[in-house]
DNA sequence: GACGATTTGGACAATGCTGTCTAGAAAAAT
DNA sequence: ATTTTTCTAGACAGCATTGTCCAAATCGTC
């Protein structure tokens, strides 16, 4: 036996877990760009630095490994959504640049990123195919951001800063003011530079809180 | 010779032509369920009641098929946007009916319609692949929507009906709010009834009026 | 250094798809 | 009615891909 006992039954230390990552990360690249059906798994292997063997050592199944990335993709993504979500201004000094702050956040750390572009594509390409895979995405991504979100801008608003009528309405529009300027070159795949996720930032700041800002 | 006078050369008539359509209704169909690389000829030949030979003598070759697709589903889907683009209330009784009313047929006959969704899914699945293809689509499309849109609002604003600094910003925003609360249920192929494009629409309207209004 | 587990690279059958070709049926044009 | 064109259905070669199998090489551990 070559494992460890602090390491559980089925995984065998070192390199093994290193390479499943790397298959990992090259089969998010490959599915991506090529879609399911265009991706093949020497393709990916190849990427990972791998044989093709491994791959199938490791994730059994094209269909399975497919399904591992998105998995691995949705906590990802999740996770920095919340991370930044913690980061929201409860106490603003200058409502509008921290809330611009925020938004620049959203843009470059969940939305705009690798990670997210991925993700997206991957909801496009192949939602309707796995609809029970995605269904976990819907329910734990926006459904919890948009409650989440919702809070911090009814708090905002119990604090005097802003006047809602309906915070969860607002945070969805929040959100789709902030990619309102974007989703076009995201779908054609255009790199975002810091400048334009600023402005766009900003401009969908100064734009909600001419609705939302107290006057 | 079998060719008419009316008609140029390389056309001959009568089910030639509707085949050619229903060839190119089924691979939209296919194409965007199954993406390029997914989809087969015998699937579209299948879908179109027609045989295989028959769809290659019409379109040559799969990847001319898929740009034929492409092409033909961007220029009803821009004729579309111009067609409720000549609807917008430049004389307004009530700006937020108007508005609103707008914005539903905007969402029902030009985004959540099938050309709509079909289109948006090429786009996402296969824009980084051809890059020139989907750049005519861009300018065209969106490019040419935004100028009209931003200019139809500005003539608003300088009428006295909107205060906006910027309505090239406010174009996009309108079009940002509108789609706010419906891409994930897009995304995800949901069916978007009635109910929920006016209900989106006019949420979406409320806050544009509440930032850009006069009050 | 010896052991067990993992990895490699290559071979392999099975499958599916593209695009071509054919001969005959069907449809349009004359 | 005849002729020309298009359509069909199926066969076909060529190619790519999936997933399995195996012997040899490699790696980590003892």
């Amino acid at each position: 036996m070559a494992f460890t006992d602090t390491i559980p039954d089925n995984c065998p230390p070192r390199t093994h877990a290193a390479k499943r990552v790397s298959i990992l990360e090259a089969a998010t690249d490959v599915f991506c760009r090529e879609g399911y059906a265009g991706a093949n798994i020497d393709m990916i292997a190849a990427e990972a630095g791998v044989s093709r063997q491994t791959v199938y050592n490791h994730h059994g199944d094209k269909e399975k490994l497919f399904i591992a990335v998105v998995r691995a993709l949705t906590e990802r993504t999740n996770a920095g959504i919340f991370a930044t979500l913690a980061r929201f201004p409860d106490q603003p000094q200058d409502l509008e640049s921290d809330l611009t702050e925020f938004a620049v956040r959203l843009n470059r750390n969940c939305i705009c990123n690798s990670d997210g572009k991925h993700l997206r594509k991957l909801i496009e390409m192949e939602g309707q195919r796995y609809p029970e895979l995605f269904a976990g995405w819907r329910e734990e991504g926006p459904g919890k951001t948009w409650t989440a979100l919702a809070a911090r801008f009814a708090r905002l608003a119990h604090a005097g800063h802003l006047e809602l009528d309906n915070p969860d309405i607002a945070a969805r529009q929040f959100l789709g003011l902030i990619n309102a300027e974007l989703d076009v070159s995201m779908a054609l795949g255009d790199k975002i530079d810091e400048h334009r996720a600023r402005s766009a930032a900003s401009n969908a700041v100064r734009t909600f809180l001419r609705a939302f800002g107290r006057h």
